[in-house]
DNA sequence: GTGTGTTTATACGTTT
DNA sequence: AAACGTATAAACACAC
């Protein structure tokens, strides 16, 4: 593998794996879920490493959408004429990084593979993609209605089913750092003792140097993995990941917390709970 | 023709 | 050392 011929950071290969990558751009979407086109826009957009070779990583990164059980494809509606179909991530599969490393997954994410008490785990990826295109559309009319100001593409994931209790290092809670935190959060450290996430990300805003977790003047000279800074660091303690978003069961129906008014969705800053990380919290209902 | 999606194969690094 | 996870390449099928 050459190395990039280029001395500027932003232009080395970003430490985060193909499907960390994809992953970003699909939690960064409205809806959750992005053609095979706008992920590799998403992907080019902030990382310039990606703006060459592009045959050869997207090859990759589609390997890598087939391949693994965690994207799931779904078919576009005949509202949204277009070519291929959307990718979303399995709804559990949300704590693929709970390690802290974005380059390397603890282990892969297998529908089915686990008996599980959740439904949705061993659930086919037809039943998900169903699941994940109504809420999809509950998600869109929920952000139409709440957040009409909001800006457009990203921290749109703060739109989120109200139990879903996000890990700092979810992929979701990571793209939303850009966005300020409302409120502190006491049980777990955040923009002040965190390390910047998402070092390579570029784009809109994404360097705004107000923001809580933008770094200043990135030293690339100084750059150490992400893994080292959290993984070995032990930055945090590794916990599981509740993002199930509690589901009484995945059937054809929406589930009924998603038929809820758009009053019960909250926002994802990184919420925290007293009662400790690893459990899932009740449902929540924050209204700004 | 091009983009998309699937599958197979191989190599390499990391984890167990 | 074996298993696992990831990156890359390539071939093929299909839809637009």
């Amino acid at each position: 593998m050459p190395r990039p011929g280029r001395n500027t950071y932003s232009d080395q290969k970003p430490p985060y794996s193909y499907i960390s990558l994809t992953a970003m751009a699909i939690q960064s979407s409205a809806e959750k879920m992005l053609p095979l086109s706008d992920i590799y826009k998403f992907i080019m957009d902030r990382f310039p490493y990606y703006r060459e070779n592009t045959q050869r990583w997207q090859n990759s990164l589609r390997h890598n959408l087939s391949f693994n059980d965690c994207f799931i494809k779904i078919p576009r509606r005949p509202d949204q004429p277009g070519k291929g179909s959307f990718w979303a991530l399995h709804p559990s599969c949300g704590d693929m990084f709970e390690n802290g490393s974005f380059l390397r997954r603890r282990k892969r994410f297998k529908v089915g593979s686990m008996q599980s008490a959740d439904p949705l785990m061993a659930s086919k990826p037809q039943d998900a993609a169903h699941f994940l295109q109504q809420h999809a559309k509950l998600r869109l009319s929920a952000l139409h209605a709440h957040l009409p100001q909001g800006p457009p593409g990203f921290g749109l994931s703060s739109v989120t089913p109200p139990s879903s209790f996000k890990h700092p290092f979810a992929i979701e809670n990571i793209i939303a750092r850009e966005y300020k935190v409302p409120f502190p959060t006491p049980g777990y450290p955040l923009h002040s003792q965190l390390p910047p996430a998402w070092p390579h990300v570029y784009g809109p805003g994404m360097m705004d140097p107000s923001g809580p977790l933008t770094m200043t003047a990135p030293d690339y000279s100084a750059y150490v993995p992400l893994k080292s800074l959290c993984h070995g660091g032990q930055t945090l303690p590794a916990v599981p990941v509740p993002i199930k978003p509690g589901l009484p069961g995945l059937h054809t129906h929406i589930p009924a917390f998603l038929a809820h008014s758009p009053q019960s969705l909250s926002p994802t800053s990184p919420q925290t709970s007293p009662t400790g990380p690893g459990e899932t919290l009740q449902p929540t209902v924050t209204v700004h």
